[in-house]
DNA sequence: CGTCCGTATTTCGTATGCGGTGTGCGCTCT
DNA sequence: AGAGCGCACACCGCATACGAAATACGGACG
């Protein structure tokens, strides 16, 4: 029998991971608010499955900072802190200008042509207005740098970091003047790539980032209202109508 | 009754976070080698509790690639290769960078006797030859510097990588000249941190980065086996025996 | 009427049970 | 005797069950 007569089919996604994509999806797109309580049994209820699942989905969320402890009482959705957001711009500047180095020296001919094709695309969105899409499309242009950076380490760290960037963005309505000068920076850090310039993509990664750092940062928004989370019962219960609701934001 | 008479107490270790602790520290100590396969009934019997923390555990170990899927066969701790100790490094050369220069922007005067301290520790480590304890210096060294850069995230991830780099550096028979050298380099980047000189720190954690890098990537033992994960079946089934010494890495 | 306490409820962490899937060994057929 | 097949075991993922802990509510007492 011949090896590619039929390909090896993986093992299908297993029910913590559908969770995990799921819980996480939804904090991101911001259909689970910072802060809100996450209730084992209402996840697992709305997602068909038991509580098993969704308990280990949740301790990974937890490990990586998007669900936060609360006590004995559970796990909440993660507050945006500014000084959170403040730490992962410090290092995504660093991180991003590695990527455009190391992208700059690894470049290929087919990663060009992918590159361009990305930025075509992020324009678009830009024009489109749409914030999602300029969102998509940003990340998707960004971890494209780390993909052509071969580094699969540091793709998968910033692919986290961008999770957690999502929840604060999708609160930036983009100052329209910003939101396509976001392109016109990604344009020179492409041109550095492509030129297999490290030092200048470098430079255009730094500058970049510092630039989406200030306009993010700078958000009055950017900080959840503190929530007490007092000694002796701070935050009245949910009622039964409100836990319905929490649930049906996984969509 | 005055907030500080009593200081709040947390909620103890959970089961959880006791056996994660406890598994990846036999991983990083080598206790659990590369590529054996981990049992959740032998780990979880070894503890002295049930399968379902267990399993916890290991699916955050997991998404800390820390340990590796095999399709439905279970999970084996994952294996040293050379590429991701090189992406680590890649990374961690851009992060000390980082670390280094905030920390000596951010250096406070109790902050600089800890970094002596630190310093003379690991000199002491050096001189007494015990890898282990070279190891934890220089861990400590590095954490200490991304602690007073004030990043709680460039801290946990750091953390994180040294972990990894625990596993790969124990297998290092610190060439003895190289071992007091390291301890010159953390010298020279802890001077230019207490004088806060940003740029100088940067760069000295940069040259020490690359050596570093050049001492574990360059070593033969960095990559197991290949260990072949075929089809049908390459893998023998492990004995009775065996699966208990699996067990006893736990300590 | 306010406050304190006892009790009910909620909800998590942990244990155990069950079914499915993959593996290895032994038997059989050629 | 070698190869293929089937059966039994091992192991994991998921579900369910149970106990502990903490909150919230209601009643009693000051």
């Amino acid at each position: 029998m011949r090896h590619s007569t039929v390909q090896t089919l993986r093992p299908g996604p297993r029910l913590i991971e559908q969770a995990y994509e799921a819980i996480l999806e939804a904090i991101c797109a911001g259909r689970l608010a910072a802060g809100e309580r996450l209730n084992q049994d209402a996840l697992a209820a709305r997602l068909g499955i038991s509580r098993q699942p969704v308990g280990q989905a949740l301790s990974v969320l937890k490990a990586q900072a998007f669900v936060r402890d609360t006590g004995r009482r559970g796990l909440i959705v993660a507050p945006l802190e500014r000084e959170f957001f403040r730490a992962i711009y410090e290092l995504r500047e660093a991180l991003d200008s590695l990527a455009a180095s190391l992208a700059a020296q690894r470049c290929r001919r087919g990663d060009a042509a992918e590159g361009r094709k990305l930025l075509a695309e992020g324009r678009r969105a830009a024009r489109s207005g749409r914030v999602d899409a300029q969102i998509e499309a940003d990340m998707r242009f960004h971890l494209w740098i780390c993909q052509v950076a071969g580094n699969p380490l540091l793709s998968d760290t910033m692919r986290l970091y961008w999770s957690h960037l999502r929840r604060a963005m999708s609160e930036v309505l983009q100052q329209p003047g910003r939101r396509h000068q976001v392109w016109d920076e990604h344009e020179a850090l492409l041109n550095g790539i492509i030129k297999r310039n490290p030092a200048a993509a470098a430079h255009h990664a730094t500058v970049h980032a510092r630039a989406a750092s200030k306009s993010i940062v700078t958000l009055p928004t950017a900080d959840t209202p503190p929530r007490r989370r007092t000694a002796h019962g701070g935050d009245r219960r949910r009622t039964k109508r409100e836990r319905r609701s929490t649930v049906e934001a996984l969509k």
